[in-house]
DNA sequence: TATCCAAGGTAAGTT
DNA sequence: AACTTACCTTGGATA
């Protein structure tokens, strides 16, 4: 068991576990005491969370990472050195207070960014994403994590850590083994034959996620549309949570209502060109950080 | 208790 | 290209 901390004063800009783990942008994080989404977010606990991180992040075998917020800071216990994989997962090396400091000044984003300051970005294994979100699909958060656990359980790696057993989530060929059937039968409901038709085309390597990351933004996104189950909302979301752009901005049901309460200009009819708008009025660059943070705030009751 | 509704959309078919 | 519609499932709201 190796263990080490990453103090508050190491992370620009603070940071908050529970918002970047609970916002509903990633699903490869479980709460240790099995809670998860609850109505009550305890802002700013101290609650442990556990991921397996895949042997395509390890360069090895799968191993399991807690990890827990205190003073501030990240603090980790591993089977493996997981101080430079949670840099990278959770991206504590982004600069919180520069980026702010890029968003336009804005009501909304200002309350936004107020009501969660510390929530980061995560930067998530590609395939798991791809999944998660194609999953994603008319689902609610909580339910969406279910799917995930109930695959990692079914078709997944067990993973012995302290004593106990985790499941790593499924590896292309894994996951290609499963039926359509047996995927309904974990609540899957229609994206069962997505999840299976993806993953055999990951499996067979007729495409990968990670070529999109070498590819200009719009190109990228059209990219990952190729897999079955993935649109343009899909694809920005595993641009923005897997592979690093930032500019990315997911049009969900929820910042679809922001751009109709807040930025009505912005709706230009078609994904692309709404999409082009919303990025230029978050600031360009950064702009899917502004994204997450409204979806979050939005999702959590929050007004303006 | 029964019914209805919407949930981080996408694919397929029409106009 | 823009517009419709079907699609699994289920927790929570409404009757």
């Amino acid at each position: 068991m190796e263990t080490g901390r990453i103090p508050l004063a190491a992370l620009a800009g603070g940071f908050d576990l529970q918002a970047t783990v609970e916002s509903g942008q990633t699903y490869t994080w479980s709460r240790e005491d099995g809670g998860m989404y609850d109505d009550e977010l305890a802002h700013g606990g101290d609650a442990w969370y556990y991921t397996v991180l895949p042997e395509t992040v390890t360069g090895d075998d799968p191993a399991v990472v807690r990890a827990r917020q205190f003073d501030g800071g990240l603090e980790w216990a591993s089977s493996v050195d997981a101080h430079d994989h949670l840099v990278e997962l959770l991206r504590l090396d982004d600069d919180l207070d520069a980026i702010v400091a890029r968003t336009p000044d804005d009501p909304l984003l200002a309350a936004a960014y107020d009501a969660y300051r510390g929530m980061r970005l995560v930067r998530d294994p590609p395939f798991r994403t791809l999944v998660s979100f194609i999953c994603s699909a008319q689902m609610r958060v909580a339910r969406i994590h279910g799917m995930q656990t109930r695959l990692a359980r079914e078709f997944g790696d067990p993973v012995a850590f302290d004593g106990e057993t985790y499941y790593a989530f499924p590896r292309p060929d894994q996951l290609a083994e499963a039926t359509e059937e047996r995927l309904r039968e974990l609540g899957l409901g229609y994206r069962a034959p997505y999840v299976a038709r993806t993953a055999e085309m990951v499996a067979d390597g007729e495409a990968h996620p990670l070529a999109a990351a070498d590819l200009p933004y719009e190109e990228a996104r059209d990219y990952l549309t190729r897999f079955v189950g993935v649109g343009d909302k899909v694809a920005d979301c595993v641009l923005l949570f897997s592979l690093g752009f930032l500019e990315a901005v997911p049009l969900d049901t929820w910042i679809r209502t922001a751009i109709a309460d807040h930025y009505p200009e912005c709706d230009r009819g078609s994904y692309r060109e709404t999409s082009r708008a919303i990025r230029e009025r978050f600031g360009g660059e950064y702009a899917g950080y502004a994204q997450t943070y409204v979806f979050f705030y939005l999702r959590t009751g929050g007004s303006v």
